[in-house]
DNA sequence: TTTGCACTGTTATAAATTTCACAGCATCCA
DNA sequence: TGGATGCTGTGAAATTTATAACAGTGCAAA
Protein backbone atom coordinates (compact mmCIF):
# COMPACT_ATOMS: atom_id res chain seq x y z
CA UNK A 1 0.00 0.00 0.00
CA UNK A 2 1.12 3.93 -0.63
CA UNK A 3 1.81 3.24 -3.65
CA UNK A 4 -1.75 2.60 -4.92
CA UNK A 5 -3.26 5.22 -3.59
CA UNK A 6 -0.83 8.24 -5.10
CA UNK A 7 -3.17 6.94 -8.31
CA UNK A 8 -5.87 9.15 -6.61
CA UNK A 9 -3.85 12.03 -6.82
CA UNK A 10 -2.97 11.93 -10.70
CA UNK A 11 -3.21 15.32 -12.36
CA UNK A 12 -6.26 15.13 -14.53
CA UNK A 13 -4.11 16.10 -17.65
CA UNK A 14 -1.84 13.06 -17.44
CA UNK A 15 -4.92 10.63 -16.63
CA UNK A 16 -5.66 12.18 -20.24
CA UNK A 17 -2.39 11.61 -21.63
CA UNK A 18 -1.74 7.87 -20.53
CA UNK A 19 -5.06 7.00 -22.26
CA UNK A 20 -3.56 9.04 -25.39
CA UNK A 21 0.39 7.25 -24.69
CA UNK A 22 -1.45 4.16 -24.52
CA UNK A 23 -3.36 4.55 -27.94
CA UNK A 24 -0.13 5.65 -29.63
CA UNK A 25 1.96 2.53 -27.95
CA UNK A 26 -0.39 0.06 -28.99
CA UNK A 27 0.07 1.33 -32.55
CA UNK A 28 3.87 1.18 -32.41
CA UNK A 29 3.81 -2.40 -30.81
CA UNK A 30 1.75 -3.58 -33.74
CA UNK A 31 4.12 -2.15 -36.09
CA UNK A 32 6.60 -4.64 -34.20
CA UNK A 33 8.16 -1.41 -32.11
CA UNK A 34 9.56 -2.98 -28.62
CA UNK A 35 10.71 -0.33 -27.37
CA UNK A 36 10.38 4.03 -27.89
CA UNK A 37 12.00 6.67 -26.34
CA UNK A 38 10.12 9.86 -24.66
CA UNK A 39 10.41 12.08 -27.63
CA UNK A 40 8.97 9.74 -29.90
CA UNK A 41 5.85 9.55 -27.97
CA UNK A 42 6.10 13.50 -27.41
CA UNK A 43 6.08 13.86 -31.24
CA UNK A 44 3.24 11.89 -31.82
CA UNK A 45 1.19 13.78 -29.06
CA UNK A 46 2.39 16.86 -29.98
CA UNK A 47 3.84 17.84 -26.21
CA UNK A 48 7.29 18.15 -24.86
CA UNK A 49 9.49 14.81 -23.82
CA UNK A 50 9.77 16.53 -20.89
CA UNK A 51 6.11 15.97 -20.20
CA UNK A 52 6.07 12.32 -21.12
CA UNK A 53 8.92 11.35 -18.54
CA UNK A 54 7.41 13.91 -16.10
CA UNK A 55 4.38 11.95 -16.36
CA UNK A 56 5.87 8.34 -16.33
CA UNK A 57 7.81 9.48 -13.48
CA UNK A 58 4.33 10.20 -11.92
CA UNK A 59 2.83 6.57 -12.11
CA UNK A 60 6.07 5.23 -11.47
CA UNK A 61 7.96 3.60 -14.40
CA UNK A 62 11.31 3.67 -15.27
CA UNK A 63 12.88 3.15 -18.71
CA UNK A 64 16.18 1.50 -19.98
CA UNK A 65 18.83 4.69 -20.54
CA UNK A 66 19.67 4.15 -24.33
CA UNK A 67 16.81 2.20 -24.92
CA UNK A 68 14.03 3.84 -23.62
CA UNK A 69 10.78 2.41 -22.70
CA UNK A 70 9.51 -1.16 -22.79
CA UNK A 71 6.37 -0.97 -25.03
CA UNK A 72 4.10 -3.71 -23.55
CA UNK A 73 5.49 -3.40 -20.13
CA UNK A 74 4.06 -0.09 -20.45
CA UNK A 75 0.95 -0.11 -21.97
CA UNK A 76 0.34 -3.00 -19.12
CA UNK A 77 1.18 -0.11 -16.40
CA UNK A 78 -1.28 2.36 -17.82
CA UNK A 79 -4.09 -0.43 -18.14
CA UNK A 80 -3.28 -1.24 -14.31
CA UNK A 81 -3.94 2.84 -13.31
CA UNK A 82 -6.67 3.22 -15.51
CA UNK A 83 -8.71 0.21 -16.21
CA UNK A 84 -10.87 -1.13 -13.62
CA UNK A 85 -10.10 -4.75 -12.70
CA UNK A 86 -13.48 -5.89 -13.52
CA UNK A 87 -14.14 -3.59 -16.87
CA UNK A 88 -16.89 -1.38 -16.95
CA UNK A 89 -19.99 -1.41 -18.79
CA UNK A 90 -20.98 0.94 -20.77
CA UNK A 91 -24.65 2.44 -22.46
CA UNK A 92 -25.20 4.43 -25.08
CA UNK A 93 -28.55 6.07 -25.14
CA UNK A 94 -29.54 7.75 -28.30
CA UNK A 95 -28.47 6.20 -31.06
CA UNK A 96 -28.66 8.35 -33.92
CA UNK A 97 -25.60 8.91 -36.31
CA UNK A 98 -23.24 9.94 -33.30
CA UNK A 99 -24.40 7.15 -31.04
CA UNK A 100 -23.65 4.44 -33.98
CA UNK A 101 -20.26 6.72 -35.18
CA UNK A 102 -19.54 5.87 -31.34
CA UNK A 103 -20.24 2.36 -31.44
CA UNK A 104 -19.03 1.30 -34.37
CA UNK A 105 -15.31 3.47 -33.50
CA UNK A 106 -15.19 1.71 -30.13
CA UNK A 107 -16.09 -1.73 -29.91
CA UNK A 108 -13.41 -4.83 -29.51
CA UNK A 109 -11.17 -1.43 -29.35
CA UNK A 110 -10.91 -2.09 -25.19
CA UNK A 111 -11.67 -5.33 -23.56
CA UNK A 112 -11.67 -3.70 -20.01
CA UNK A 113 -15.00 -0.97 -21.31
CA UNK A 114 -17.21 -1.94 -23.19
CA UNK A 115 -20.73 -0.71 -24.84
CA UNK A 116 -23.13 -3.22 -23.59
CA UNK A 117 -26.61 -1.75 -24.49
CA UNK A 118 -27.69 0.82 -26.79
CA UNK A 119 -31.08 3.18 -26.09
CA UNK A 120 -33.66 4.73 -28.84
CA UNK A 121 -37.15 5.68 -28.69
CA UNK A 122 -37.60 5.01 -32.42
CA UNK A 123 -39.13 1.73 -32.95
CA UNK A 124 -37.64 0.34 -35.70
CA UNK A 125 -34.52 0.40 -33.79
CA UNK A 126 -35.35 -0.91 -31.00
CA UNK A 127 -34.81 -4.51 -30.71
CA UNK A 128 -32.01 -4.07 -33.57
CA UNK A 129 -28.48 -4.58 -33.53
CA UNK A 130 -25.52 -1.86 -34.52
CA UNK A 131 -21.96 -3.30 -34.74
CA UNK A 132 -23.13 -6.23 -31.85
CA UNK A 133 -25.01 -3.98 -29.61
CA UNK A 134 -28.74 -4.58 -29.03
CA UNK A 135 -31.01 -1.37 -29.04
CA UNK A 136 -33.48 -1.31 -26.01
CA UNK A 137 -36.29 0.69 -25.69
CA UNK A 138 -35.50 3.83 -23.10
CA UNK A 139 -38.67 2.67 -21.53
CA UNK A 140 -36.75 0.01 -20.13
CA UNK A 141 -33.53 2.12 -19.46
CA UNK A 142 -33.55 1.44 -15.64
CA UNK A 143 -34.14 -2.25 -15.73
CA UNK A 144 -31.45 -2.84 -18.53
CA UNK A 145 -28.78 -0.89 -16.37
CA UNK A 146 -29.03 -2.44 -13.40
CA UNK A 147 -29.29 -5.78 -14.48
CA UNK A 148 -26.29 -5.56 -17.51
CA UNK A 149 -24.23 -3.65 -14.13
CA UNK A 150 -24.01 -0.76 -16.29
CA UNK A 151 -22.02 2.27 -14.62
CA UNK A 152 -21.20 4.72 -17.54
CA UNK A 153 -23.85 6.71 -19.99
CA UNK A 154 -23.02 8.60 -23.14
CA UNK A 155 -25.82 10.71 -23.79
CA UNK A 156 -26.44 11.37 -27.96
CA UNK A 157 -29.46 11.78 -27.92
CA UNK A 158 -31.35 15.32 -29.50
CA UNK A 159 -30.58 18.36 -27.27
CA UNK A 160 -34.33 18.41 -26.07
CA UNK A 161 -34.30 15.03 -24.78
CA UNK A 162 -30.86 15.50 -22.84
CA UNK A 163 -32.30 16.65 -19.24
CA UNK A 164 -34.99 13.74 -18.92
CA UNK A 165 -32.48 11.33 -20.41
CA UNK A 166 -30.05 12.59 -17.18
CA UNK A 167 -32.40 12.17 -14.78
CA UNK A 168 -33.70 8.86 -15.91
CA UNK A 169 -29.85 7.62 -15.93
CA UNK A 170 -29.44 8.80 -12.55
CA UNK A 171 -32.52 7.20 -11.54
CA UNK A 172 -31.40 3.66 -12.59
CA UNK A 173 -28.08 4.41 -10.19
CA UNK A 174 -25.35 5.49 -13.16
CA UNK A 175 -21.82 6.52 -11.70
CA UNK A 176 -20.67 8.19 -14.92
CA UNK A 177 -21.99 10.63 -17.52
CA UNK A 178 -20.55 11.79 -20.63
CA UNK A 179 -23.21 14.32 -22.16
CA UNK A 180 -22.26 14.57 -26.12
CA UNK A 181 -25.41 16.87 -26.29
CA UNK A 182 -24.98 20.94 -26.61
CA UNK A 183 -27.63 20.96 -23.42
CA UNK A 184 -25.45 20.77 -20.58
CA UNK A 185 -27.00 18.51 -17.74
CA UNK A 186 -27.24 18.71 -13.59
CA UNK A 187 -26.03 15.25 -12.17
CA UNK A 188 -25.66 14.53 -7.95
CA UNK A 189 -22.43 15.37 -6.83
CA UNK A 190 -21.27 11.53 -6.47
CA UNK A 191 -22.17 11.06 -10.38
CA UNK A 192 -18.77 12.10 -12.58
CA UNK A 193 -20.02 14.35 -15.27
CA UNK A 194 -17.99 14.86 -18.22
CA UNK A 195 -19.75 17.18 -21.30
CA UNK A 196 -18.18 18.04 -24.54
CA UNK A 197 -19.61 19.82 -27.11
CA UNK A 198 -18.38 19.43 -30.42
CA UNK A 199 -19.29 23.50 -31.96
CA UNK A 200 -17.74 24.72 -28.83
CA UNK A 201 -14.30 22.72 -29.86
CA UNK A 202 -14.89 24.04 -33.68
CA UNK A 203 -15.35 27.64 -32.69
CA UNK A 204 -11.94 27.39 -30.86
CA UNK A 205 -10.56 26.52 -33.94
CA UNK A 206 -12.33 29.27 -36.04
CA UNK A 207 -11.42 31.67 -33.49
CA UNK A 208 -7.42 31.11 -33.86
CA UNK A 209 -7.97 30.58 -37.31
CA UNK A 210 -9.67 34.23 -37.45
CA UNK A 211 -6.51 35.41 -35.46
CA UNK A 212 -3.49 34.47 -37.30
CA UNK A 213 -5.70 35.98 -40.28
CA UNK A 214 -4.98 38.97 -37.76
CA UNK B 1 -7.11 50.86 -30.60
CA UNK B 2 -5.45 48.79 -28.01
CA UNK B 3 -8.81 47.28 -26.76
CA UNK B 4 -9.22 44.88 -30.08
CA UNK B 5 -5.38 43.57 -29.56
CA UNK B 6 -6.48 42.60 -26.08
CA UNK B 7 -8.49 40.03 -27.11
CA UNK B 8 -5.63 38.21 -28.97
CA UNK B 9 -4.16 37.27 -24.80
CA UNK B 10 -7.51 36.05 -23.86
CA UNK B 11 -6.78 32.61 -22.12
CA UNK B 12 -8.05 29.22 -24.06
CA UNK B 13 -9.97 28.02 -21.25
CA UNK B 14 -11.97 31.53 -21.47
CA UNK B 15 -12.45 30.98 -25.70
CA UNK B 16 -14.02 27.63 -24.50
CA UNK B 17 -15.97 29.11 -22.32
CA UNK B 18 -17.19 32.77 -23.99
CA UNK B 19 -18.82 29.67 -26.83
CA UNK B 20 -20.33 28.10 -24.12
CA UNK B 21 -21.99 31.24 -22.40
CA UNK B 22 -23.02 32.15 -25.67
CA UNK B 23 -24.63 29.04 -26.34
CA UNK B 24 -26.39 29.16 -22.94
CA UNK B 25 -27.41 32.58 -23.39
CA UNK B 26 -29.24 31.82 -26.58
CA UNK B 27 -30.99 29.12 -24.71
CA UNK B 28 -31.85 31.65 -22.15
CA UNK B 29 -33.09 34.30 -24.49
CA UNK B 30 -35.59 31.96 -26.74
CA UNK B 31 -37.04 31.44 -23.37
CA UNK B 32 -37.82 34.92 -22.82
CA UNK B 33 -35.28 36.19 -20.09
CA UNK B 34 -33.04 39.57 -21.19
CA UNK B 35 -30.99 39.85 -17.69
CA UNK B 36 -29.15 37.13 -16.55
CA UNK B 37 -26.79 36.77 -13.27
CA UNK B 38 -23.28 35.33 -13.47
CA UNK B 39 -23.86 32.54 -10.64
CA UNK B 40 -26.76 31.64 -12.91
CA UNK B 41 -24.61 30.94 -15.89
CA UNK B 42 -22.04 29.62 -13.49
CA UNK B 43 -24.88 26.74 -12.32
CA UNK B 44 -25.38 25.78 -16.02
CA UNK B 45 -21.91 25.54 -16.85
CA UNK B 46 -20.93 23.87 -13.36
CA UNK B 47 -18.50 26.43 -12.41
CA UNK B 48 -17.84 29.00 -9.84
CA UNK B 49 -19.74 32.64 -9.94
CA UNK B 50 -16.35 34.43 -9.93
CA UNK B 51 -14.94 32.47 -12.95
CA UNK B 52 -17.84 33.90 -14.91
CA UNK B 53 -17.37 37.21 -13.90
CA UNK B 54 -13.61 37.34 -14.39
CA UNK B 55 -14.07 35.70 -17.79
CA UNK B 56 -16.43 38.98 -18.68
CA UNK B 57 -14.46 41.18 -17.03
CA UNK B 58 -11.41 39.86 -19.51
CA UNK B 59 -14.11 40.78 -22.33
CA UNK B 60 -14.80 44.28 -20.66
CA UNK B 61 -18.17 43.44 -20.30
CA UNK B 62 -20.14 45.41 -17.43
CA UNK B 63 -23.54 44.25 -15.77
CA UNK B 64 -25.44 45.74 -14.16
CA UNK B 65 -25.76 45.85 -10.38
CA UNK B 66 -28.88 43.66 -9.14
CA UNK B 67 -29.97 43.04 -12.27
CA UNK B 68 -27.10 40.85 -14.14
CA UNK B 69 -25.78 40.74 -17.65
CA UNK B 70 -27.71 42.04 -20.65
CA UNK B 71 -27.70 38.55 -22.74
CA UNK B 72 -28.72 40.40 -25.97
CA UNK B 73 -25.92 42.91 -25.09
CA UNK B 74 -23.62 40.09 -23.93
CA UNK B 75 -24.02 37.21 -26.77
CA UNK B 76 -23.36 40.22 -29.12
CA UNK B 77 -20.43 41.12 -27.97
CA UNK B 78 -18.93 36.95 -27.61
CA UNK B 79 -20.08 37.09 -31.43
CA UNK B 80 -18.14 40.21 -32.13
CA UNK B 81 -14.56 38.75 -30.52
CA UNK B 82 -15.00 34.71 -31.51
CA UNK B 83 -16.73 35.50 -35.21
CA UNK B 84 -14.84 35.98 -37.58
CA UNK B 85 -16.70 39.33 -39.40
CA UNK B 86 -16.65 37.57 -43.03
CA UNK B 87 -17.49 34.31 -41.62
CA UNK B 88 -15.75 31.24 -41.51
CA UNK B 89 -16.86 28.14 -44.34
CA UNK B 90 -15.28 24.61 -42.93
CA UNK B 91 -15.15 21.22 -44.76
CA UNK B 92 -16.17 18.14 -43.16
CA UNK B 93 -13.87 14.76 -44.97
CA UNK B 94 -15.57 11.57 -44.02
CA UNK B 95 -18.97 11.35 -44.69
CA UNK B 96 -19.92 8.42 -42.01
CA UNK B 97 -22.05 8.14 -39.44
CA UNK B 98 -19.69 11.00 -37.29
CA UNK B 99 -19.27 12.87 -40.37
CA UNK B 100 -23.34 13.14 -40.27
CA UNK B 101 -24.11 13.60 -37.42
CA UNK B 102 -22.15 16.52 -37.17
CA UNK B 103 -23.88 18.08 -39.90
CA UNK B 104 -26.98 17.23 -38.80
CA UNK B 105 -26.24 19.48 -35.03
CA UNK B 106 -24.93 21.97 -36.68
CA UNK B 107 -26.32 23.20 -39.65
CA UNK B 108 -28.24 26.68 -39.47
CA UNK B 109 -26.81 26.98 -36.05
CA UNK B 110 -24.32 29.47 -36.08
CA UNK B 111 -24.21 31.76 -39.16
CA UNK B 112 -20.89 33.04 -39.19
CA UNK B 113 -19.57 29.54 -39.10
CA UNK B 114 -20.83 27.50 -42.06
CA UNK B 115 -20.55 23.67 -43.02
CA UNK B 116 -20.68 24.19 -47.16
CA UNK B 117 -18.79 20.58 -48.36
CA UNK B 118 -18.52 17.50 -47.51
CA UNK B 119 -16.06 14.79 -48.82
CA UNK B 120 -15.96 11.01 -49.10
CA UNK B 121 -14.54 8.11 -50.99
CA UNK B 122 -17.97 6.40 -51.58
CA UNK B 123 -19.12 6.70 -54.77
CA UNK B 124 -22.93 6.24 -53.50
CA UNK B 125 -22.03 9.63 -51.19
CA UNK B 126 -20.27 11.67 -53.83
CA UNK B 127 -22.99 13.73 -55.48
CA UNK B 128 -25.62 13.50 -52.91
CA UNK B 129 -26.40 16.18 -50.22
CA UNK B 130 -26.81 15.38 -46.41
CA UNK B 131 -29.06 17.95 -44.04
CA UNK B 132 -28.07 20.49 -47.19
CA UNK B 133 -24.63 19.72 -47.12
CA UNK B 134 -23.07 18.65 -50.61
CA UNK B 135 -20.76 15.37 -50.72
CA UNK B 136 -17.83 15.92 -53.09
CA UNK B 137 -15.33 13.31 -53.82
CA UNK B 138 -11.92 13.51 -52.37
CA UNK B 139 -10.14 13.36 -55.32
CA UNK B 140 -11.79 17.31 -55.72
CA UNK B 141 -10.44 18.50 -51.86
CA UNK B 142 -8.09 21.08 -52.91
CA UNK B 143 -10.13 22.18 -55.84
CA UNK B 144 -13.15 22.61 -53.90
CA UNK B 145 -11.54 24.37 -50.93
CA UNK B 146 -10.14 26.67 -52.54
CA UNK B 147 -13.48 27.49 -54.89
CA UNK B 148 -15.51 27.83 -51.86
CA UNK B 149 -12.42 29.51 -49.66
CA UNK B 150 -12.44 26.95 -47.11
CA UNK B 151 -10.38 27.28 -44.01
CA UNK B 152 -11.36 25.29 -41.27
CA UNK B 153 -11.51 21.14 -42.26
CA UNK B 154 -13.12 18.66 -39.86
CA UNK B 155 -11.50 14.66 -40.10
CA UNK B 156 -13.70 12.28 -39.48
CA UNK B 157 -12.23 9.36 -41.85
CA UNK B 158 -11.37 5.85 -40.72
CA UNK B 159 -8.32 6.02 -38.82
CA UNK B 160 -6.24 4.65 -41.46
CA UNK B 161 -7.12 7.42 -44.01
CA UNK B 162 -6.21 9.93 -41.68
CA UNK B 163 -2.74 10.77 -42.25
CA UNK B 164 -3.24 11.19 -46.12
CA UNK B 165 -6.47 13.54 -45.52
CA UNK B 166 -4.35 16.27 -43.35
CA UNK B 167 -1.73 15.94 -45.58
CA UNK B 168 -4.28 17.10 -48.20
CA UNK B 169 -6.22 19.31 -46.18
CA UNK B 170 -2.72 21.14 -45.91
CA UNK B 171 -1.92 20.88 -49.06
CA UNK B 172 -4.90 22.63 -50.16
CA UNK B 173 -4.38 25.58 -48.11
CA UNK B 174 -5.99 25.03 -45.07
CA UNK B 175 -5.69 27.15 -41.64
CA UNK B 176 -7.17 24.71 -39.03
CA UNK B 177 -8.04 21.19 -38.41
CA UNK B 178 -10.11 19.56 -35.85
CA UNK B 179 -9.20 16.02 -36.02
CA UNK B 180 -11.49 13.97 -34.53
CA UNK B 181 -10.02 10.74 -35.39
CA UNK B 182 -8.19 8.21 -32.84
CA UNK B 183 -5.18 9.09 -35.22
CA UNK B 184 -3.06 11.80 -34.35
CA UNK B 185 -1.43 13.78 -37.14
CA UNK B 186 1.00 16.17 -37.74
CA UNK B 187 0.85 19.81 -39.60
CA UNK B 188 3.00 22.86 -40.10
CA UNK B 189 2.97 25.52 -37.28
CA UNK B 190 0.81 27.62 -39.04
CA UNK B 191 -1.97 25.58 -39.29
CA UNK B 192 -4.26 25.12 -36.07
CA UNK B 193 -4.85 21.94 -35.29
CA UNK B 194 -7.16 20.80 -32.39
CA UNK B 195 -7.32 16.74 -31.89
CA UNK B 196 -10.21 15.26 -29.82
CA UNK B 197 -10.47 11.70 -29.09
CA UNK B 198 -13.80 10.07 -28.21
CA UNK B 199 -12.13 6.69 -26.27
CA UNK B 200 -9.98 9.26 -24.21
CA UNK B 201 -12.26 11.05 -22.82
CA UNK B 202 -14.90 7.63 -21.99
CA UNK B 203 -11.64 6.39 -20.45
CA UNK B 204 -11.57 9.37 -18.44
CA UNK B 205 -15.01 8.92 -16.74
CA UNK B 206 -14.43 4.96 -16.39
CA UNK B 207 -11.47 5.82 -14.46
CA UNK B 208 -12.72 9.00 -12.30
CA UNK B 209 -15.72 6.06 -11.53
CA UNK B 210 -13.68 3.32 -11.00
CA UNK B 211 -11.92 5.53 -8.58
CA UNK B 212 -15.23 6.96 -6.66
CA UNK B 213 -15.23 3.44 -5.79
CA UNK B 214 -12.03 3.01 -4.52
C1' DT C 1 40.18 3.45 -21.06
C1' DT C 2 38.62 7.55 -21.98
C1' DT C 3 35.66 10.97 -23.99
C1' DG C 4 31.51 12.37 -25.90
C1' DC C 5 26.92 11.53 -26.68
C1' DA C 6 22.07 10.61 -26.07
C1' DC C 7 19.13 9.32 -23.23
C1' DT C 8 16.43 9.19 -18.35
C1' DG C 9 14.80 11.07 -13.85
C1' DT C 10 14.02 14.87 -10.92
C1' DT C 11 14.25 19.24 -8.68
C1' DA C 12 13.45 23.97 -9.26
C1' DT C 13 11.14 27.54 -11.68
C1' DA C 14 7.74 29.67 -14.43
C1' DA C 15 3.32 30.21 -16.55
C1' DA C 16 -1.55 29.51 -16.72
C1' DT C 17 -5.74 29.08 -14.37
C1' DT C 18 -8.81 29.22 -10.51
C1' DT C 19 -10.29 30.71 -6.10
C1' DC C 20 -10.41 33.83 -2.18
C1' DA C 21 -11.50 37.95 -0.06
C1' DC C 22 -13.32 42.10 -0.01
C1' DA C 23 -14.49 46.90 -1.68
C1' DG C 24 -18.31 49.22 -3.83
C1' DC C 25 -22.82 50.17 -4.96
C1' DA C 26 -27.93 50.06 -6.25
C1' DT C 27 -32.10 48.47 -4.46
C1' DC C 28 -35.20 46.92 -0.96
C1' DC C 29 -37.21 47.15 3.46
C1' DA C 30 -38.14 48.81 7.91
C1' DT D 1 -33.58 57.71 6.26
C1' DG D 2 -30.63 54.25 7.52
C1' DG D 3 -29.31 49.72 7.48
C1' DA D 4 -29.27 45.17 5.36
C1' DT D 5 -28.96 42.64 1.27
C1' DG D 6 -27.29 40.81 -2.95
C1' DC D 7 -25.11 41.59 -6.56
C1' DT D 8 -20.57 43.15 -9.46
C1' DG D 9 -15.57 43.92 -10.21
C1' DT D 10 -10.93 43.02 -9.10
C1' DG D 11 -6.28 42.66 -6.60
C1' DA D 12 -3.99 39.04 -4.19
C1' DA D 13 -3.27 34.26 -3.05
C1' DA D 14 -3.51 29.48 -4.10
C1' DT D 15 -3.49 25.79 -7.07
C1' DT D 16 -2.60 23.37 -11.16
C1' DT D 17 0.08 22.57 -15.07
C1' DA D 18 4.13 23.00 -18.01
C1' DT D 19 8.98 24.13 -18.77
C1' DA D 20 13.76 24.66 -17.80
C1' DA D 21 17.89 23.04 -16.09
C1' DC D 22 20.82 19.71 -14.92
C1' DA D 23 22.74 15.46 -12.59
C1' DG D 24 23.38 10.68 -13.57
C1' DT D 25 24.37 6.83 -16.58
C1' DG D 26 25.53 3.46 -19.91
C1' DC D 27 26.78 2.79 -24.63
C1' DA D 28 29.82 3.74 -28.62
C1' DA D 29 33.64 5.22 -30.93
C1' DA D 30 38.33 6.31 -30.79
Amino acid sequence: MGKQQTFKNLPHKTIERLSQYRRALLLCLSNGKTHIFSHEIAKIQHITSVQVRRDLMLIGYSGTLRKGYNIQELIDLIGSIIDSEEGINVAIIGMGNLGRALINYFTGKRHKLEIVAGFDTNPDKIGNTFSGVQCYSVTELEKVIRKKHITVGIITVPAEQTTETARALVKAGIKGILNYTPKPVDVPDDVYLEEYDMITTLEKVAFFVKMSDE
